[in-house]
RNA sequence: GCUCGGAUGGUGGAAUUGGUAGACACGUUGGACUUAAAAUCCAAUGACCAUUGCGGUCGUGCGGGUUCAAGUCCCGCUCCGAGUACCA
């Protein structure tokens, strides 16, 4: 009896399903432990063999913590609100809903063959309303809390109010935005209903404000800044412009100190938790106000080195500042107006590809620095940007490059504050140890001190204070999409009011297209049925909106992130109807042991999740304030794209071989037309397009070879290789153990199919462990040493390996194990049996099926995982390696219970070593317990 | 520019963290079994020199250093990848 992987993993997919043996409980006498996976977006070209490779490494945790006696939660959902089945549904009509299932369907059947132990009980859905419900649910919370900085966590925004009703806002300590005005407590109750309304908005958590977002017209949405790459919208490459528009937006920002502190206790990448932290981007250093001469208004400048003021020579505002035009002279006003028109016509595009010319205008006007009282010229310039600090710029030019180039320019004086310091050429931009001179009180004084002291002064005269500034901005919240989550809130007045959470789930509305109105509307702007009846607390027909009793409803939907940004909680209790997650499960699942995705997540989903989950600890819904311990980043698996080489102009193909130096076009052909020795099936080609029907081609030795290059898998490069062939042609034990065998999981790899015979003839092999060509052929017998050394070496070694993630290693070891045992014809059930166990997270069909043969009824997934001993064999002697001066020259057998002194003096009288000696007197002899002998001469 | 990460045979990659570099696999070559193929098994396989045999020299991107001993640690570079950027 042959391998007949098909049957078996047909056979135990089913058992599986049946008997729901991956179902997780949420109560056990176990350790718990949470395995998750990024859940996939449901797109319409199914699964390529990227995708499984972090699935296939959870999939081995959760089996093995199984084995470990482990309660292991490895569930498996999807985020299936997004983008592309929208533009699918503009395209075609079909509702997004429609596809979306279809897409589900199609990923599913294909997870399914690959062998998954996930909890398909726990599945979500983000488009599903019972699970949005609670997407909406935490919205309307956030909209309904501040962030007190007083005891820095979230607080109910009726705190808020109560404060305000007793003593106005101005001794209130929260974030908030930063044009705020200040009232008293008389002013506050003497506001309308509206206007209280409006300020409350300064202060929640979620708020409605007027920001400048990046609008594509072409998509006919707002974008976040990552889902734009140079300038052009991620998604299709359309051009992106600035617009002011009224959105939502998360306060994120108030909880930049906790999710960078959070940082310090995670096991996550560093490489990604540094990117976390220059995206959080947190600067300390000092305000400094500068009195403007001849007019009321201070300049607030932010700096990192306040330890410089004394170096100031002139000021940098940006030129989107309203107090340029307040503060520009006469004579100034044509020149500052026209630079300042031109900076809004330059698109974010070219202001960012232009970084080396500089540009600026005087305004005329005269800064007065707050210890020397000296005049100090107001510019304005580009480079400075107004959404960064306070938009303006104290300029040192003897301390930044930026500041010494443009004084450069302007022929600006450049005093020098550093002692010793050649400031001729660069600017002087270190924190080091140098003095500063001409700096009067603080003369002498290095960065250190001087940063200490300056900020003192500065406080004690009121003429600036110590702050920190964080580079990260508020996430907008706003999408003008269809298919996403309907942001719970109906208009009153322009005013945005939260339905209550007994109306939730607000549900997304049919709409006849998914495109923007003609008004420019959101696509939700077409829905029939979207006024909200305030009375009767239910959705009804947008022709009954009469503003006061029924209310227009949010026309806006919220972004991709928003469902993905709690979905681990969810999991722990995915049926709850009373609750985003049960009390109970949340205490006892606590957090995520080990979560697996990309790294192009850092600063999207990851931080947003964070933050989320930040929010949720300070309200008590979740048990901790950071949701995942150990984030392990898989690299991504590149395609092969194989290139056939067209001569401009003509339908001739060169075969690779024969390019040299003609002039050819890269022509990506379908890499199924190529075999592995990079050889194009012609015929094929002709067929697969009717542009090469007739093409002809240059061969060598009668071969056409084509090139390759190595890129990310996509459709439109054809190169995407489908698990589903591999799964034919190998089974899905194959597949899963040559992903894991193809190098480190963290590293990016291409995928080619070159190597998987052999982790296809191991699983060969390990079956014929078993039989003898038709016949079982285990016996009782007690096994040789020579087997159990090397079953227990195999035990030891993969055990370690896959608590380091080491998978690739592992996939080794099994085949040295089994070679070893296959020479010595081995067929002990002692030995044979832990093997099978041993390797049942990788190959889990496989050894289901062998532990069946070896007459057990239950799943192999119940049975403990194999524990290393130490096995000797009746060796007496060590061998040990000799080398002299480092150099390896032989080795010597030493009697194990040997001593040192024994060691080096039998070591010396051995022939071999006298003639390396060349009767030279050795110096030294390093004898390392275990490892090596080394003679210094 | 800055911040991280990397560079090991023809190829993918190992190396217990300073102790026999190249495990394991692919590929290649030769052999066995077959009428033949497939499958399977065995052997060789870093480079160079020497081959009758023993063997020798070099070798982990480059140049230095520390050490009895360096792929691994330190200093200075080169190239590649990722992220990020007039961030004051």
């Amino acid at each position: 009896m042959s391998y007949n992987f098909k049957a078996i993993e047909t056979k135990w997919q089913a058992n599986w399903s049946e008997q729901q043996t991956y179902r997780a409980e949420n109560q056990s006498s176990k350790p718990k432990y949470y395995v998750l996976d990024m859940f996939p977006y449901p797109s319409g070209a199914g699964l390529h063999v990227g995708h499984p490779l972090g699935y296939i490494a959870s999939d081995i945790v959760a089996r093995y913590k199984r084995h470990k006696g482990f309660n292991v939660l490895h569930p498996q959902g999807y985020d299936s609100f997004g983008l592309p089945a929208e533009q699918y549904a503009i395209q075609t009509g079909q509702h997004p809903a429609t596809t979306t299932q279809k897409n589900i369907k199609r990923y599913r059947e294909q997870l399914d063959r690959l062998g998954f132990s996930f909890d398909w009980s726990r599945e979500v859905r983000t488009s599903d309303p019972a699970y949005y419900k609670w997407t909406q649910w935490i919205f309307l919370l956030l909209f309904d809390h501040y962030y007190c900085l007083d005891n820095n966590k979230a607080q109910p925004i009726s705190q808020l109010v109560r404060q305000f009703e007793e003593s106005g806002n101005q001794a209130v300590n929260a974030v908030c935005d930063a044009d705020t005005p200040l009232f008293s407590a008389t002013d506050w109750k003497a506001f309308s209903v509206e206007d209280q309304q409006q300020l409350l908005l300064h202060y929640r958590l979620t708020y409605l404000a007027e920001s400048e977002v990046n609008w594509c017209p072409a998509l006919g949405t707002v974008l976040a800044n990552d889902e734009i790459v140079n300038g052009v919208s991620e998604r299709g490459g359309h051009p992106v412009t600035k617009k002011s528009m009224k959105q939502w937006s998360m306060r994120i920002g108030a909880y930049a100190e906790r999710l960078l502190q959070g940082l310090d206790g995670i096991d996550w990448p560093d490489s990604l938790k540094e990117m976390q932290r220059n995206w959080i981007g947190k600067s300390v250093g000092a305000n400094v106000y500068f009195d403007v001469e001849g007019h009321d208004a201070t300049i607030e400048v932010f700096t990192t080195r306040p330890d410089t003021l004394f170096g100031v020579s002139f000021m940098t505002l940006a030129p989107e500042l309203a107090l340029v035009q307040e503060i520009t002279t006469k004579a100034q006003k044509a020149e500052v107006t026209a630079y300042v028109e031109k900076t809004k016509q330059r698109s974010e595009r070219d202001r960012q590809a232009d970084v080396k010319s500089i540009t600026g205008v005087f305004t005329g006007a005269f800064a007065i620095h707050p210890f020397t009282q000296e005049k100090v010229p107001i510019w304005i310039g580009d480079y400075v940007l107004a959404g960064y600090g306070t938009g303006a710029v104290m300029a040192v030019p003897c301390g930044d490059q930026r500041d010494y180039d443009f004084a450069k320019y302007f022929n600006l004086p450049i005093p020098n504050i550093f002692e010793g310091v050649d400031i001729s050429q660069e600017a002087y931009a270190e924190k080091g140890q140098t003095p500063l001179c001409d700096s009067d009180f603080l003369n002498g004084m290095a960065y250190q001190e001087a940063m200490q002291k300056v900020i003192e002064a500065l406080e004690s005269s009121k003429k600036g204070k110590g702050t920190v500034t964080y580079r990260l901005r508020d996430a907008i919240f706003s999408r003008q999409r269809y298919w996403g989550e309907p942001i719970p809130v109906y208009y009153k007045n322009m005013l945005p009011f939260p339905l209550s959470i007994e109306d939730l789930p607000l549900e997304l509305p049919e709409v006849e297209k998914y495109l923007p109105t003609a008004e420019g509307n959101p696509p939700l702007g077409n829905a029939k049925q979207w006024g909200w009846d305030l009375a009767h607390r239910k959705v009804v027909s947008s022709d009954r909106i009469d503003h006061q009793n029924v209310f227009p409803l949010e026309l806006n939907t919220m972004p991709g992130w928003a469902g993905s940004s709690w979905y681990f909680n969810r999991y722990m209790d995915a049926k709850n109807d009373t609750s985003f997650a049960g009390e109970e499960a949340l205490n006892y699942w606590q957090d995520v042991d080990l979560y697996l995705g990309g790294s192009e997540h850092a600063t999207g989903h990851l931080l947003y999740s964070r933050f989320w989950q930040h929010f949720l600890f300070d309200l008590g819904l979740v048990p901790v304030s950071e949701y995942a311990k150990k984030l392990i980043n898989q690299g991504m698996i590149l395609g092969e794209s194989t290139i056939a080489y067209r001569k401009t102009g003509t339908n001739t193909f060169v075969s690779k071989g024969l390019v040299n130096d003609q002039t050819v076009e890269s022509i990506r052909v379908d890499v199924n037309l190529v075999n592995s020795s990079y050889e194009l099936d012609i015929e094929a080609l002709r067929q697969w397009q009717p542009q090469f029907a007739d093409a002809t081609f240059e061969l060598e030795d009668g071969k056409y070879f084509v090139g390759t290059e190595v890129e990310k898998m996509s459709k439109s490069k054809y190169n995407v290789v489908n698990p589903d062939a591999i799964c034919d042609q190998y089974g899905a034990d194959t597949l899963r153990m040559y992903e894991m065998f193809l190098g480190p999981l963290e590293q990016a790899k291409p995928w080619n199919t070159a190597g998987i015979s052999g982790v296809h003839s191991f699983l060969k092999k390990m079956w014929r462990l078993f039989h003898e060509g038709d016949q079982w052929r285990i016996t009782e017998d007690d096994p040789s040493p020579e087997a159990l050394k090397s079953l227990h070496a195999a035990i030891k070694k993969v055990t370690a390996d896959i608590e380091q993630y080491a998978f690739n290693t592992c996939v080794s070891t099994f085949m040295i194990c089994v070679n070893e045992l296959s020479a010595i014809k081995c067929n002990n059930r002692a030995i044979l049996e832990p093997l099978v166990v041993l390797l049942a997270p990788f190959a889990p069909h496989l050894a289901e099926e062998l532990w069946e043969k070896l007459g057990h009824t239950n799943s192999v997934t119940q049975v403990a995982y194999p524990i290393h001993e130490e096995v000797y064999l009746t060796e007496t002697v060590k061998s040990y390696p000799i080398s002299f001066n480092g150099k390896m020259r032989f080795t010597h057998d030493f009697p194990l219970d040997m001593d040192r002194a024994a060691i080096e003096k039998e070591i010396l009288s051995a022939p071999q070593t006298q003639k390396y000696l060349e009767g030279k007197i050795p110096k030294k002899i390093i004898v390392v317990p275990g490892k090596i002998i080394n003679i210094v001469v």
